[in-house]
DNA sequence: GTGTTTGCAAACAATTTGCAGAATT
DNA sequence: AATTCTGCAAATTGTTTGCAAACAC
């Protein structure tokens, strides 16, 4: 069950979403493909969206700003999200953290993990 | 202006956040609180829960589980989230991650970061 | 033809807000 | 007395869901 049919709205979803380096909210997605496909509708990006992250394409990101942002690189990185201006984007290239992928000694499982830094990006900390 | 004023509701709220090792919810916290404060209402939880977010005094946690979480230790540390059952704990004692609170060199600024671990708590595991 | 996906609208859930009265200083 | 804080209810916002038609295989 569940055989994944091939949908234009998908796709065009998937090409928004690595095209772009920073992390948009569901609606701002809405948005932007609506410019390809008029007629798609927001339950449509929620249910790809949502179906993408189960199959591992995209990661959802939760800066705790109220919505929810989606990330095209799926591969585990670090995130930066402003406070002043809302904007959610990758650790500029260099700045990684320099430990490994490794996971803390606990009782239970853990599969993956979630850094996300706070504060005010170089845009907004010159006006 | 913004003279604080003393308040039970808020002292209640906090004595009762600060003496928890998990991360309750806006509307677990309301119905922990209702027992000695029956008319305490939810959009008080919610407006000191965000006063006390304000002055520091605790920190808001963002598993993405669709609600807020709220940490009475406000000092800086980790968190891991339960995939199956939703319980959000600090990393147990012993397994913090043993890099020190530095920060990445960007260009903006840094203010603070919160880690998220995701997987299964050791009491799922064996259920 | 069968089963998945879509658009639409309504439903839902978490959080915020406006307001008149109660509490704090 | 001046303000802050509260309870209540309604409003808002982000996300999910039910359904009949459209699409993919």
């Amino acid at each position: 069950m569940a055989a994944l049919k091939h949908s234009r709205q998908r796709d065009l979803i998937l090409t928004f979403l690595r095209g772009r380096k920073d992390h948009p909210s569901a609606d701002a997605i809405y948005q932007n493909v609506r410019e390809s496909i008029p007629r798609i509708s927001l339950g449509t990006v929620y249910r790809n969206l949502s179906l993408l992250c189960d199959l591992g394409e995209i990661r959802r990101v939760n800066p705790g700003d109220g919505r929810e942002h989606f990330d095209g690189n799926a591969l585990p990185h670090d995130h930066f999200h402003c406070e002043r201006c809302g904007c959610l984007w990758d650790l500029p290239e260099g700045a990684e953290s320099k430990e490994p992928e490794t996971f803390p000694m606990i009782d239970g499982r853990i599969t993956s993990r979630q850094t996300i830094y706070y504060g005010i990006c170089s845009h907004c900390l010159t006006t």
